[in-house]
DNA sequence: ACTATTTTTTAGTCTAGGCTAAAAAATAAC
DNA sequence: GTTATTTTTTAGCCTAGACTAAAAAATAGT
C-alpha cells in the first residue's frame, strides 16, 4: 500500500514521462508537484528502493513497469470518479478536478471496479482525457493543439491540456467544449494568436488559450 | 481544516460520548481507536488548543458545539457514503464500513450536499442508523438492545451496534436484517443467552449476539 | 490514614515528509 | 580546457503523529 504523498508523486511523475521521453528531472517533479527539488529527491530514492522507479543520481527517475500500473490505476480512479460527479451529481466540468485529486486515493479495487459498472464503463472522462482499463491500457488518441493549426484548418474539441476553473469558464463563455468544432479563420504568426470560429461566432485567440485545447482535425 | 488524524479522533470522541455521559477518558479514546494512551493525550491537549473540545487533565475531554458541527458533518458524509454504497452500487451492507471511513474524509461541503440529493436525502444508513441533517440534526430512535428484552417480548430489527463483517454475515445468515421481527421465545439468566424466533425460524443467540442488535419493541 | 494499584501524563525517541543552506555534479561560456 | 552558472544532491532541521518507559495523580484496599 501506498501513502497519499507516495501516490501523488507516482501520479506526476507518470503524467511527466507521458509528454517528454526519457528520464523526469527531480526539478520538473518538484515543480509539477508545488514543493523542493530537495523534497522531490527524497522522495524519488525512497520509490527507488521500493522498484516502483529507476533512479540514476543526476539523470532522473523512470517508472518501472511496477509504477506505471500503480499510476495508471490511480488515474482511472480518478477519471472514473470525474465522470460520476459530472453524469450522477451534475458537477460542471471546472469543479471536479480538485475533489477527484481526493477521490483517486480511496482504496478498495472492489469500489473502483463497482463505480466503473454504475458509470457504463465510460472510456473518456469530461475533459476528454481517456480512462485507463483494469489493466492500465487506454486509447491513445491522436490530437493536436489548437495552436498546431494554421490558417483555414479546422478542428473538433477533443480535450484540454489545463484544467483550471479559469480556462475551463472561458471555455464556457466562448461556448466551447468537447465536441465543439472550430474553425481557424486567421493566424498570426509574430504571437501565435488566431481568429477562430465557433459556431456562429468569430473571435480573437491568444497563444495561450490555443496552446491548452486539443483537437482533432477532421 | 483538519487533518485526517485530528477528524477520526474527532468522530471516536464524538461516538464515545453519546453513549457514557460527562467526559470521555484518554483511555478509551486510545482503545476505541487502536492507539496507545499517550498518543491520545497529546491529540486530545492538540485538539484543546483548537477549541475543539474542553480538557481537564486526569478528567477527561468533551466536544464543544464546535467539535460537535465537525464530528456530526463526519458522520454525515459517512453514513451517505454507505447509503451511496449500498443503495447505488449493490455493495452489501457488511462491505461498506471500511471503505466509508475513508470516504468520510474528502473536503467538500457542495460534494456531500450533491450526493445527498442524488440518494434522496436519505434519513438512515443501511445499519439503521440515522444520518444528520445539514445542521448537524438528526432523529434519536427509541431503540433498546436485543438483550434488553424479556421472554415473550418482541422488536424489530432497527440497526447494529457492532458492524463487522463477521457479525453482519452472522446475521444474514440468519435471515436478520433492518425490518426482521424477532420473537423472544426464552431467556437465560445465567448467561443473557436467548431463543428467539426469526420468520419461521427457532435458534439460540449468546449473549453477545443479542448485544449488538437493536430492536424497537411493538 | 497509609499503601498498593490503576489510570493518566510526561519525557524522550522514531518515521514520514516537508524545508533551507551548503556541497557536488553537470552544463554552458569563454 | 578552464571557469562560471545551473541543476541536483546532501546535510541538518522542523512538525505531525505514532511509540516506550518513567513519573505523577487518582483510586482502591486495608
Ligand atoms: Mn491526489
Ligand atoms: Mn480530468
Ligand atoms: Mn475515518
Ligand atoms: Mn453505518
Amino acid at each position: 500500500m501506498y501513502s497519499l504523498a507516495e501516490e501523488n508523486y507516482i501520479k506526476t511523475i507518470f503524467h511527466l514521462q507521458q509528454t517528454k521521453s526519457g528520464a523526469v528531472s527531480t526539478n520538473a517533479i518538484a515543480d509539477s508537484m508545488d514543493t523542493k527539488a530537495s523534497s522531490a529527491t527524497d522522495m524519488v530514492q525512497k520509490l527507488a528502493d521500493k522498484k516502483v522507479l529507476s533512479y540514476v543520481k543526476y539523470k532522473g527517475a523512470q517508472l518501472t513497469e511496477k509504477g506505471k500500473k500503480i499510476a495508471t490505476r490511480i488515474v482511472r480512479k480518478h477519471r472514473l470518479w470525474e465522470v460520476f460527479l459530472v453524469d450522477k451529481l451534475g458537477f460542471h466540468w471546472d469543479e471536479v478536478h480538485e475533489i477527484a485529486e481526493q477521490l483517486e486515493h480511496i482504496h478498495s479495487t472492489e469500489l473502483i471496479k463497482r463505480l466503473d459498472t454504475f458509470l457504463g464503463s465510460p472510456a473518456f472522462d469530461p475533459h476528454g482525457d481517456p480512462i485507463p482499463d483494469e489493466h492500465g491500457n487506454f486509447i491513445k488518441t491522436e490530437k493536436k493543439l489548437l495552436s498546431q493549426l494554421n490558417k483555414s484548418q479546422s478542428g473538433v474539441c477533443v480535450g484540454v491540456k489545463e484544467s483550471s476553473p479559469e480556462y475551463l469558464q472561458y471555455l464556457d463563455k466562448k461556448k466551447i467544449s468537447i465536441g465543439t468544432k472550430i474553425n481557424v479563420l486567421g493566424k498570426e504568426f509574430f504571437d501565435g494568436s488566431m481568429v477562430i470560429e465557433v459556431g456562429r461566432d468569430q473571435f480573437f485567440v491568444s497563444k495561450k488559450i490555443a496552446d491548452n485545447l486539443y483537437v482533432q482535425t477532421t
